[in-house]
DNA sequence: CTATATTAGTTCACATCTAAACTAATAGAG
DNA sequence: CTCTATTAGTTTAGATGTGAACTAATATAG
């Protein structure tokens, strides 16, 4: 117990430099093909699997709050990826990807399975699913906000 | 395989967007006690083990380049909480933590030993050290550049 | 000793995020 | 049907991050 507590007082500062070093190795990877950014990548990838979802799921989807979606759509937009288009309820707006949004998501696509097999190297599968657990139970289980 | 080969896909993502809550959630518990914010509190850390330090020491310490860190330490240059030093060589600068930076950074220092705790909460002693040599494996070994 | 290379920080332009305040549209109560 | 509450997005202000270009200082080659 005693590694582990001192590592422990860390945890969140080692979770965060890695981020860091991770989202910048991902530009790295997307830079060199696709050209767009780890952001817009998972907006890309996620529409690809909701094409037409509301500006709300896709928020959802990528994990990020509404305001960071509308600037992110909208420089999308004018990259000519996506489209924002009228729904049935006045208040939302659907998101599709263009042509070449399809495009650039297959690219994408290819990218990160090389990026995400790298990122597991030298892991066995236990202790990939344990990484993936940690992931989720960050996700669901530690949310006090509603947000 | 199967299983883990489909998640794998997505494994940046998934890091991606429980960075995104957790980043959120410890700005949250750091607004109520010390309320500095998540990066800053990495500085006060950091700067507890090498006050004194170089801008650049520092960068590499919480794993963010210089630019950043000019940004950063101006800004907690006005709060009070650091200074900037000149050092033997004149290219470069030391930085210290004040008082009221050594005070915050004792506050900061409980508010993230509660706030690690949960963090780990639900994970079996072995699934943290996988989670932790994940974490060591991605600043370490999958660096392509240099800074 | 000078000319060039390297190193440390800063500045700039801009992407990205957050929270809070705001607008517009729908829903629901009476 | 109208008034109020809720919901969806946007805007704004500001913190944070990046890379690239820049300044200043030190180191090193000749």
């Amino acid at each position: 117990m005693a590694i582990a507590r001192t590592v422990d007082r860390r945890l969140f500062f080692l979770f965060d430099s890695a981020h860091t070093k991770l989202a910048k190795l991902a530009d790295y990877h997307l830079a060199g093909s696709s050209g767009v950014s780890t952001s817009q990548a998972a907006v890309l990838t996620y529409l690809g699997y909701h094409d037409g979802c509301r500006l709300s799921d896709l928020a959802d989807g990528v994990g990020r709050n509404n305001s960071a979606i509308t600037g992110l759509v909208t420089r999308m937009e004018k990259l000519g990826l996506v489209t924002r288009n009228k729904t049935l309820d006045g208040r939302s707006r659907a998101v599709y990807l263009t042509d070449e949004g399809w495009r650039l998501r297959e690219v994408v696509r290819e990218d990160f399975r090389s990026f995400n097999e790298k990122l597991t190297r030298g892991l066995t599968e236990t202790e990939i699913n344990a990484v993936i657990k940690f992931l989720n139970l960050s996700i669901e289980n530690v949310t006090p906000t509603t947000d």
